[in-house]
RNA sequence: GGAGACGUCGCAUAGCCCGGUCUAGUGCGCCUCACUGCUAAUGAGGUUUUCCCGAAAGGGAAACGGAGGUUCAAAUCCUCUCGUCUCCGCCA
């Protein structure tokens, strides 16, 4: 949610957030005149309830003669003041509406324009040359059949499209991963968390979920609960409601994720690239707003860290504006080197969100002149299976083996992966 | 799944039966001041949040898990709902 009187101080500033993401600047205009709305209604309603609340107490204090006449002229006044309420009551819901679907303020940092339109910020390591090195790079869903390490048809079998088994060294691969992942992320000093994955509307909501990203998400009708599609939720839904005390405050999140990937049709359809499930550690910082510009390029660096680590060639991009989501101001995404894509491709994704999520959660921290929101931002330290795609398509030999990262091999136990 | 108890100001509790004097008492914690070689003790005062009007000073409204209802008036009465706990059943 966007800060109400910071639209109303200035709101060209909005109107052209909007328009670089592609986004209605009318909308601006609404919120103005609701707001306007909500306002005179909350003025009309609280004056006829204070002339209530002193005439109310008369009535109690008042002897049987003046009380009679006091209570007919109490009687019409209470119709007034429901009246009055209710008017407030739809004003406000109507305001509240409209201030739910402006995005957040943009970075104008951030490159303006649609997906295509991001700037590459660095390159770093090279792709290998497989032609010089003398074979043909094979994709990793032959790897994942040579290793031994994937199984796409069973999970298909078993649970439909864009599902897959991670069978012995791929499930090794995993939990590797995740260990050496969260060891970096402690040693950070980031506090390690397993969240629950079914969440309620509200915290789905909050997180901002529920807007423009709604058809991604699984919904449990009977139940009511939505499957997150990563543990931002969770984590940022952990501490609604709250005032926080010593920011920054740093959450290492392992969890399932789960996205419905709806309108993906015929994309990604071969091997784990894009799959309806899998496990992911995520970073989430809350901190106070000032500081989120520097948190966010900690996040940054703290997942470029962890792929130079993989010793992965990769490039860092700043998505362009109309890319975003409603709650990133920015976001930089790093995209690794897909040998038999011959491409770049995302494996991981922090967006400063500024205090758009707190306002939602009603999450504040305390300063000299009161409360105020805190900054919440995110980034992706290891999602499984793409990292695993780069991973076996960069490191594979000519023989189908594939060797292991340097970093991994204390918490995988091998430093090459073998042809079963 | 069945039966029951509970949810109040940072924490612990009172208030609810018998509606108004209750945003709400008390204890603890915390802050300020006084007293005091120091500490402790003692005394006085203060100690929630959100919103509206206002340049400010200040004024006003709302909130007792949440949502409705009854009433001139609800922490207090009624309905629904969520959460926590206990017992029974079931499963591990």
């Amino acid at each position: 949610m966007i800060d109400l009187k910071a639209l109303r101080e200035n709101p060209d500033l909005f109107r052209n957030s909007q328009k670089v993401r592609g986004e209605d600047p009318l909308l601006v205009d609404q919120l103005i005149a609701a707001d306007d709305l909500r306002r005179i209604a909350i003025t009309e309603f609280e004056t006829l309830r204070a002339a209530q609340n002193t005439l109310s107490k008369s009535v109690g204090a008042a002897k049987n003669e003046d009380k009679a006449a006091l209570l007919e002229n109490a009687k019409g006044l209470a119709t007034d003041v429901k009246a009055a309420d209710a008017k407030r009551a739809q004003a406000e819901e109507a305001a509240h509406k409209i201030s739910l679907q402006i995005a957040n303020l943009i970075d104008p940092a951030a490159p303006i324009g649609g997906e295509a339109d991001f700037k590459v910020i660095e390159e770093i390591g090279k792709p290998r040359d497989f032609k010089a090195e003398g074979f043909a790079a094979k994709d990793h869903v032959e790897l994942g059949k040579i290793l031994k390490a994937i199984d796409t048809e069973r999970g298909a079998k078993v649970s439909g499209a864009r599902f897959y088994y991670l069978t012995g060294v791929g499930a090794l691969l995993e939990l590797a991963l995740v260990n050496y992942a969260i060891a970096s992320a402690v040693k950070a000093g980031f506090i390690p968390m397993i969240p629950p994955v079914l969440v309620k509307p509200h915290a789905m909501e909050g997180t901002g979920f529920l807007g423009q990203a709604a058809e991604n998400v699984f919904h449990l009708a009977q139940d009511d609960f939505y499957l997150v599609g990563t543990s931002e939720v969770p984590l940022a839904a952990y501490h609604m409601d709250e005032i926080l005390e010593n920011l920054p405050i740093r959450y290492a999140g392992y969890s399932p994720c789960f996205r419905r990937e709806a309108g993906t049709y015929g994309k990604d359809t071969r091997g784990i690239i894009r799959v309806h499930q899998f496990e992911k550690v995520e970073m989430f910082s809350f901190c106070k707003p000032e500081d989120a510009q520097a948190e966010h390029k900690k996040l940054l660096q703290w997942e470029k860290d962890f792929f130079d680590a993989m010793e992965l060639p990769y490039r860092v991009i700043d998505v362009a504006s109309g890319d975003l989501g409603a709650s990133a101001i920015r976001k930089f995404d790093i995209e690794a080197w897909i040998p038999t894509q011959d491409a770049y491709r995302e494996v991981t994704s922090t967006s400063n969100c500024t205090e758009f999520q707190s306002r939602r959660l009603n999450i504040r921290y305390r300063d000299e002149n009161g409360t105020k929101p805190v900054a919440t931002l995110n980034g992706t330290l290891v999602a499984i299976p793409r990292t695993i795609v780069a991973i076996l398509e960069n490191h594979q030999q000519k023989d189908g083996s594939v060797k292991v990262p340097k970093a991994l091999i204390p918490f995988l136990g091998m430093d090459t992966l073998v042809p079963a």
